[in-house]
DNA sequence: CGTTAAATGTTCAACCATGAACAATATTGT
DNA sequence: ACAATATTGTTCATGGTTGAACATTTAACG
């Protein structure tokens, strides 16, 4: 009597959903490590540079609005964002109608730097979805958002 | 002249690829949140959970191999084993043919703690997997695999 | 042999992320 | 108007992760 084998017990890893949850956790472990070795001629963490995208698309943000759009915490925005704003990618300015938020904008300079960023980061995406038709990326990108929505309801 | 439209550049977030991209680390972050969540009764971190996966399937295993298969650096498993080491679950041996290396391997209770975080670990995953046919699952594993091995190789 | 190079695990300082508690300001309800 | 509540951003303590430098031990090679 192996109390191992006491029961058949389906272990996980011989369940294929569970491989293959785990082959995507390490692709995107090892994806997320290769950007930060491109970003980082360009002084830029990858949490900058999302903060940065997302300022680009909705500028005049709040800290609170961005913080939610980056699934943060708000103390995360009060230690990221003064190391954009002292390297001049970002500013600050506080709403005249409610002096609790601070408005977010890119600098100039911060945009420039971001379409260099942006440049790397597609180059990668470009070479690693390209491991893949449109089709397999369309249905892992519709599964991926089903996934998200099952866990926000609940 | 509007120097946003001088070129009809494509931004990332119009291209499919890299949607779906974003999707999907969005999807593995908050998988990773209510997984933790979901552990802290057991008290177990993800970190610890993934290494003592390792160490059932692959009993004496140095730091540095599992380090290696964690894809993380040797450092974190100085940090990380000590932990489950005080808790009783892990057991280090020094090797004796070579005095640099510890032997890792999961004590009983270390299996039986093991036991209870996979059941929660399956649990969720098959709930965030029933969000898609087996086909689509197995197509976007392989698809994750060619990922990292195309990664691997440079 | 004996010198160099490599591998293993540890230490340390730096950086990030998190959540609870807080001050300032706005909103709500009576 | 006023008290109670909520919201925004900050501070701080905690804990996680990383990479470089290091000591010990082993392997390579002349």
């Amino acid at each position: 009597m192996n109390k191992k084998q006491d029961t058949p017990k389906s272990f996980p890893w011989d369940n294929p959903r569970f491989k293959n949850w785990v082959a995507m956790m390490r692709a995107e472990k090892a994806v997320a490590r290769e950007l930060t070795r491109a970003l980082a001629p360009l002084d830029l963490k990858i949490a900058q540079l999302d903060a940065m995208i997302n300022l680009y698309r909705h500028p005049g943000q709040s800290q609170h609005d961005l913080a939610r759009r980056l699934l943060v915490g708000r103390s995360n925005m009060t230690m990221l964002l003064p190391q954009l704003e002292a390297q001049g990618l970002l500013r600050r300015e506080s709403d005249r109608k409610d002096k609790r938020v601070l408005r977010l904008y890119l600098t100039d300079e911060g945009e420039r730097r971001l379409m260099q960023a942006l440049e790397v980061y597609t180059t990668l995406i470009d070479r690693v979805m390209n491991q893949s038709t449109p089709e397999e990326c369309d249905r892992m990108g519709d599964m991926m958002r089903r996934i998200s929505e099952m866990l926000k309801e609940e």
